[in-house]
DNA sequence: CTTTCTTTGTTTAGCAACTGAAGAATCTCC
DNA sequence: GGAGATTCTTCAGTTGCTAAACAAAGAAAG
């Protein structure tokens, strides 16, 4: 009934990296019952693998009664990838090893213009500070990830920061970054089915089925900002009622927060009068803290969101029939431990699926970078794994064909 | 920058049997465009095709200039397959042909008992009625799908029925084998993205990413009746909150159209006395009717429910970036008049990406036996489509290394 | 210490599926 | 009735895998 499962891969080469990067150390007859290739497959591939320095032998495992089992493992820096997080109101950047630990990091808040130009540069002079104080080798960096809430505006920046730099440059949403840095940096199983939930001023979510990421024919997954939880509810730029981050967003924390005078002066609100973007963070860390030093107001406000953002996820998790939650973004960096239990009753108590599995919820050890780690992981994984094989959709077919075809996008 | 986008398939053959399946008619040119094939390859697997019987050759295209195209189509008659629908109440019987075409029909209310072994011989007496009276020669039937709500609780009658009728027996669930359905039947693009959206007494959704079915690690995917709607909602059955199942249902529908007097002589409810199941399929049907025929009340009643059901819909689209949402199930066949245009509207106004493209939502011109013709599409595409190649993931690991794999399923 | 058995890892031949290029067949247009 | 265009077939060659034999390294039993 039960006979192994089988997953297709992108290529063996690339299949057998990702399995010796998920188990972090293991021999080749691991990696043949792992991928259920053969042993004489795992022996060719693996030797190519030593061969361009990005694997090595590390010492043997006990013996199970024969010959020692020779284990291997990631060469964590024989390649390196940097990872840029454009925010609304920072700019993080990474630069990590093979294995997608954070070998550097500079964070530094964005100066005031938005033309491509400014920020291109300044993204330019944080990479190449990033990689110099590292005292990496240049010709080791594989490329750079660029993410950002919205990718697609960012297009031409990429193109600039390309020629900046001279790195091959990817361009993706920052919570499919999130979601990927998690899976890759191996906190959650190769063949998981999970969500980063991402949380920064907005909220979205980064989609992984099966190992493989998720992201939707336009590149809009995992919206669940837009999640309804009150179709009475008030009336969000989406065009909606009652969507997510209406109800239970930073923003919509902050604003609540701003309207108790106690609580304002309690935890030193920034007030209604300054700009959108880096006030809501700033007001939205000192609601946390000040829920941290037990003011029962801020607690509330975080709890009351909490029971939001814990319905939201348990619509997605019954969607899409997750095993694992991962909380991160910087907002969950700042007030996870108010939304991790808050979440972890909600799924352990009605997930429906629960009688065949739980979901375990997890706050990211890593929330504030997480995105910036994951656009470094995307690179990883851009240019490690050759492009999936497979057959080809036309962008348009002949006009006497019916238009069967819908394009289908990266 | 947006070059032959690539989607890898199960096999060649199988690849090349779904194109033409989606296609209609194609030629061997118009296959290689498509699947990115070489033309030499196509001549090949074409060839065993045909050979085969299961694709034939049909007439010439208009020149282009050259010699003209062969065009070829599937040979709908030389396979067919048999699809059961195990409902509450009735159990629906499809024989389709190759095309997902259905030849014949039964559809019966069941019997009083509920023990495996009636029930098996309920449907092995329909079984082998559908194929009689199609004249159609047992050989020709590759294998019988049974999908209802819970699979798993019907793995012996799979059993048992593959015993009684001598035809190999696939388990599904019911919203899935819907959308399977919908895409087999050339409805929805080959590589769409879509969900089914499905209301029999409940509410499930089957959902089909870029062409394949996701099921999810435990087969629990889609399960949009427990999508939160209101987190301070009424209490449902899997513990939560403000299910849609709960507020929007047809059971919640039944239940408040019962408490109305007026609406419920108007309508002629069967009245709360009686057992669960049939009552509210029959109630939510002659509720149906009443709004058909302008009672204010009922079609208010409907349009309640169709409000939450679009807010789910929207939540599920936002998620999953969907391209198309068909409704479908006997309650969207008895209903679907009502709720689709607040669908259509919802997601017209509403949807996150809708700048990118639109939803399409559409009635299924078959609702009422979309799961029954999608069981017979699950064993098309599980005979003919060869069992997935790849890597093989254990069950079980050495005890050395560490525990990074899940079970993938199915 | 020697023998036997188990387990790990490598090598080899062979198979299946695909590509690329050459060629045959068929049609249009001049 | 060519010349060129297009479709389809054929075939040699490449790739990526498996199966099976083999070599190497250790454990267990005498």
């Amino acid at each position: 009934m039960s006979g192994p499962a089988r997953v297709t891969h992108a290529s063996t080469r690339a299949a057998v990296l990702d399995l010796i990067r998920a188990a972090g150390v293991i021999s080749r007859v691991g990696l043949a019952g792992a991928s259920g290739l053969t042993g004489g497959t795992i022996s060719t591939v693996v030797r190519g693998l030593i061969d361009e320095g990005l694997v090595a032998e590390t010492g043997h495992a006990e013996s199970t009664g024969g010959k020692r089992r020779v284990m291997l493992q990631l060469n964590h820096f024989a390649r390196y990838a940097v990872g840029v997080h454009l925010d609304d109101a920072r700019i993080t950047c990474v630069l990590t090893n093979l294995g997608g630990a954070v070998v550097a990091r500079i964070s530094r808040a964005r100066a005031g213009a938005d033309d491509p130009a400014t920020v291109v540069a300044a993204m330019a002079r944080e990479v190449d500070a990033v990689i110099e104080s590292a005292g990496v080798d240049r010709d080791r960096v594989l490329g750079l990830g660029l993410v950002s809430a919205r990718p697609s505006a960012h297009d031409e920046s990429g193109r600039l920061l390309e020629r900046a730099t001279g790195l091959p440059v990817v361009l993706d949403d920052d919570a499919t970054a999130a979601a990927i840095g998690e899976h890759w940096s191996g906190g959650v199983g190769a063949t998981a089915t999970f969500a980063a939930l991402y949380m920064g001023t907005g909220i979205g979510a980064g989609v992984v089925l099966g190992g493989t990421t998720y992201r939707g024919p336009s590149g809009h997954t995992g919206e669940i900002g837009h999640a309804c939880l009150d179709v009475d509810g008030p009336r969000c730029r989406c065009g909606a009622r009652g969507c997510l981050e209406v109800l239970a967003g930073p923003a919509a924390v902050v604003a609540r927060a701003r309207e108790d005078r106690a609580l304002s002066r309690a935890a030193g609100l920034a007030g209604g009068r300054t700009r959108a973007a880096a006030p809501v963070a700033a007001d939205f860390a000192a609601i946390s803290r000040a829920a941290r030093q037990g003011n029962p107001r801020a607690v509330a406000l975080l709890e009351r969101s909490a029971r939001y953002v814990a319905a939201a996820a348990r619509t997605l998790a019954n969607l899409l029939d997750l095993e694992v939650l991962v909380l991160t973004g910087p907002s969950f960096a700042i007030a996870g431990a108010v939304y991790l239990p808050v979440l972890r009753a909600e799924l352990d108590e009605a997930f429906i699926a629960r009688d065949a599995h739980p979901v375990a919820v997890r706050l990211s050890p890593s929330a504030a970078s997480a995105p910036a780690i994951g656009a470094a992981a995307i690179v990883l994984q851009s240019e490690l794994v050759p492009r999936r094989q497979g057959l080809r959709l036309p962008d348009d077919l002949a006009a006497d064909e019916p238009p069967v075809f819908r394009q289908a996008v990266r």
